[in-house]
DNA sequence: GTGAAAGCGCTAACAT
DNA sequence: ATGTTAGCGCTTTCAC
């Protein structure tokens, strides 16, 4: 099979170290060896093994991804991340946490990667210490949790912007749909992913506040990140008495389902009722849809740098980030045909 | 750091050979020894070195997934092996040829798989020959080449029953937007998902044969498998002289597109013209979007099965699966609400 | 700048 | 049923 690393050292006349030390592009080479040693890997299609380097090294050059395969937001990151990761010549292993039974065994990640990469954070709070615990290092994408350096967007700012779009178009019965029902906080079980959703709606109160408007808790729904699930809030939105002129829908999974209930019900959009999104989907176009975009990809490209950085991967950092670094992403606002003015607009 | 064989073997009192053995599950170990072993190991919270393991044994127990990040599909599929797989206890590798220069180069693959899965095949027949040239064995899905074996769906009989749907529903003139132009098939450069392609477009034309329904070449567009590609396809379909009543999207991405083109035309669908798509996009439904659905999931599931009998990892199979099956599922057609009778439909 | 040799932590014969 | 031992193919001191 594939030639081994002292059929190469025979071939170039120098011995498995230097074959070793001349293809890993380390110091004390010279030159003249160093190309007599690439041609001859080159020729017999030399690849070294990776089992026998790990091995040999301690390290597995590899990044375990920890996602839940459900998702879309998690594939964009992932692009972001692959790019730069495999620039750097680091294997990918993927983890579904999702399916299984039990609390999801960080046990053997251990021994098999340096580090993990966790998109939206599929895992319970009590789930990210067990991987604390096992001293893996990790950054995170979509929420932060303390302990591990992350990137995300700035949610609160991004859904203060959307409702403040929606408030300076007129509107002043305001109602949201967010990912998760309000908790304390103090939940272990809830997912990570929780802080974005808390992020949203804080976002959303705040500029209801800002603009004076009071809260309506009855204008508050929720539709659990799915578009079947912000079908159902928005059903209930609209059915209230006195229903809300615009909705905020932190996401815009959540808002195509929210779109679907508004025309099953012979709801005009925009003219009944206004609709903004979150979260840059690419197909938020298709629906006309005004959402607030997340740089996605850029944070999965941000991440798996902070990631090498955190393996020391890339030793000529001119700029060193700290591994408890919070990189926090603006975020812009995308208008479409989904928001107006209100029917009855005073302004 | 974790614990070694060694140490487990000293706690339990046995051979390190012993612990391998009765870890692994083979046989000749007393099941007194195999308790101990297994409570010893437990106590010391031991896994073993997948690196040690895989260099003495010569498997690497570790699956590549060969995908374009792009797409969507191949996340339903991937969602369907993997739960296979990681029951088998095999590691996924994420492997992306897409934006990279260079023609994809199957190497590094070699010493880190024991075998590929390929869904959607996102590579050239050329990439894929240069896999079997590297004796790595895999599994396609959604694509059947010559030398490997795969798991697809009927895509002729799946479009033929679309297309029969709009012709029972009373349209003569029926338009096709397909994912990619028809080719030769002798483009070696070509992507193997090419065959869905003209899979389907051949499925469309021998329902209007059958039907004696003459092929009109202007009702044929191409939408590259995306959404915006559907959108322009569908606008040049309506835009010919002599327009037609319904189209067949080869692809629900390409579908929402064409809905898209439809509605911002100010086209009444299904009213003004019906369409169908194909593919079971979970989104299909927010649209009601007649289509047909294929068991991405389950193609994943059955393409993991081909791969671990490949692997001889499933020692007990009673019915052995051939290398070289080439597995074909049937489809379903899920009638929603973009196809209806033509206007001046005549039955 | 280069080579010799000792592991890395397992598995797989081969003994017993 | 269990132990002994020789690798697997590299990397990494430590000499030179």
């Amino acid at each position: 099979m594939g030639g081994s690393i002292e059929e190469v050292a025979a071939l170039a006349g120098v011995s498995t170290a230097t074959v070793s030390r001349a293809l890993r592009g380390l110091p004390y080479v010279a030159e003249s060896t160093r190309r007599r040693v690439r041609e001859a890997a080159a020729q017999l299609e030399y690849v070294a093994s990776p089992q026998a380097s790990r091995l040999a090294s301690g390290h597995t050059r590899t990044i375990g991804v920890i996602a839940d395969l459900t998702g879309w937001v998690f594939l964009q990151v992932l692009r972001g991340a692959e790019a730069v990761l495999r620039e750097a010549g680091l294997d990918l292993l993927l983890y579904n946490p999702g399916d299984d039974s039990g609390p999801f065994d960080a046990l053997p990640l251990r021994k098999r990667v340096d580090a993990v990469l966790v998109p939206c954070p599929p895992l319970t709070l009590m789930e990210m210490r067990s991987l604390q615990a096992l001293n893996i290092p990790g950054v995170l994408v979509g929420a932060s949790v303390p302990g591990f350096p992350s990137v995300r967007v700035d949610d609160v700012g991004g859904a203060r912007t959307a409702v403040q779009h929606l408030i300076n178009l007129g509107h002043r019965r305001i109602g949201l749909i967010s990912g998760e029902a309000a908790g304390d906080g103090s939940d272990n079980r809830e997912t990570a992913l929780s802080t974005a959703s808390a992020d949203r709606r804080r976002g959303y109160r705040e500029a209801l506040a800002a603009a004076g408007i009071e809260c309506d808790p009855g204008l508050e729904a929720v539709g659990g990140f799915t578009w079947r699930g912000g079908e159902r809030a928005m059903a209930e939105l609209f059915s209230v008495e006195s229903p809300p002129t615009a909705v905020f829908v932190a996401d815009d999974e959540m808002a195509m389902g929210a779109l679907r209930a508004l025309r099953r019900a012979r709801l005009r959009v925009p003219e009944d009722m206004s609709v903004i999104g979150f979260g840059g989907h690419d197909k938020a176009e298709v629906f006309e849809l005004t959402t607030v975009v997340q740089p996605l990809a850029r944070q999965g490209k941000i991440a798996a740098e902070l990631l090498l950085s955190l393996l020391d991967a890339v030793p000529d950092a001119s700029q060193n980030l700290d591994a408890s670094e919070v990189v926090v992403l603006p975020v812009s606002i995308e208008i479409r045909d989904t928001t107006c003015r209100p029917a009855s607009g005073t302004t």
